[in-house]
DNA sequence: TAGATTGTTAATCGATTAACAATC
DNA sequence: TAGATTGTTAATCGATTAACAATC
């Protein structure tokens, strides 16, 4: 079952629904969830947490609520998060070492987390060889080979601005579909490949525009 | 000179203008720009450029373009970073350390950047005392303190998720206005201050999404 | 002057909210 | 049944685009 033409905006929530019903299942004993409820702790108002549930299919019991589990199931099929994702990440400086340890304890904690980093990339020589978390750190050379090898439909950019237009072009062409993007800049892709900024300089700038002196 | 109701959307799109124009400055010997060109860079439609710029004043002349300087200045002075702002960094694991190293060498190298990590902060007694980048990390127990003292105004947050809504309660009882938070939990916060969620988790788990097995 | 591009208004598009019938 | 909450439609709100007069 796939849907057509489902939102950005729509899209951007439902990882987060799934975070707060990730957390109840951990800490309490809810078996159900209101609108309401999940609202609120998603920071999203009742009847927009409905509609966007709602393009998906009926998930909920009129008076009664979302059943916890069968939801998040749901979202996680929804997220595509049923299944494994292998990931690429290239540029192994100390944000993307930071990134892999994070990503790879924390799936090795719960696999079910299905999104993996499996293949590390760096240019530096020094770097070559060595392991974070027991992966390898490979050269650019064999970027292509080990994408289409191992199955990469995921990557994440942490290399300088003046490398991440070229190893996404890379990237693209070994056929990965989806990129999370570190380097302060715009990369230039097909349609049908996503890219997620994660400039942190934007959105440290972006705040700075509330810091009103008084 | 300060503006009244501009939306969030309009303020997210300014650091991207300023990303390109800082870009253009480095690299080329461009003195005019047109909404045409910038929106091109920037990956937003040049009627939406303009009218963005609109909300803060004229910075154009018809027929000519933007003066790429004058924007230049003017988009700094609009996004208050022709003035030097400290910021606190809670937790130093590997992602906060490698996010301060960033930071401080990029404030090295130009000063005029104007976004400052000057403290650390962390309740691990292993990493008190020790030093990243010349920035001693310290004690949890003085973060009011060293914030008040240093006039601290942003804070940036890497510490558990079980963590984070306390640590941003006691950041903004110490009077700071902006927090980047890197956990994955919804801050709750007083409206005077603004959060910015940096959830890498929930952006991947976003392009996941579009991972669709043909 | 002629050509180009801004600043701005009106039109369109899309997203959110309000409201309520359906129904558990 | 009575009370509650979903799913959905209509109303509202806000953001983007189109268009063009102003003007450099």
């Amino acid at each position: 079952m796939r849907w057509k033409k489902i939102s950005d905006a729509v899209v951007r929530r439902l990882p987060l629904y799934l975070r707060v019903l990730d957390d109840l299942a951990h800490k309490e004993k809810v078996k159900l969830i209101s609108s309401q409820e999940l609202g609120e702790l998603a920071g999203v108002s009742p009847a927009l947490v409905r509609k966007d549930l709602a393009w998906f299919g009926e998930f909920g019991k009129q008076g009664v609520g979302y059943e916890l589990e069968y939801l998040r199931h749901e979202l996680r099929r929804i997220l595509n998060l049923d299944v494994n994702h292998r990931v690429a990440l290239i540029g192994v400086g100390s944000l993307g070492g930071a990134l892999t340890r994070y990503n790879i304890r924390r799936y090795r904690e719960n696999p079910d987390f299905n999104l993996h980093i499996v293949a590390l990339f760096d240019s530096d020589a020094e770097l070559i060889g060595s392991e974070v978390e027991d992966v390898q750190i490979q050269p650019l050379d064999v970027l292509e080979q080990t994408v289409e090898d191992m199955g990469i439909e995921m990557a994440i950019i942490t290399v300088p601005a003046s490398d991440a237009q070229t190893v996404a072009q890379r990237l693209v062409n070994a056929g990965v579909k989806a990129i999370l993007n570190f380097a302060p800049i715009t990369l230039h892709v097909p349609d049908d490949v996503q890219v997620a900024s994660a400039d942190l300089t934007l959105e440290l700038q972006r705040l700075a525009y509330y810091l009103v002196e008084e």
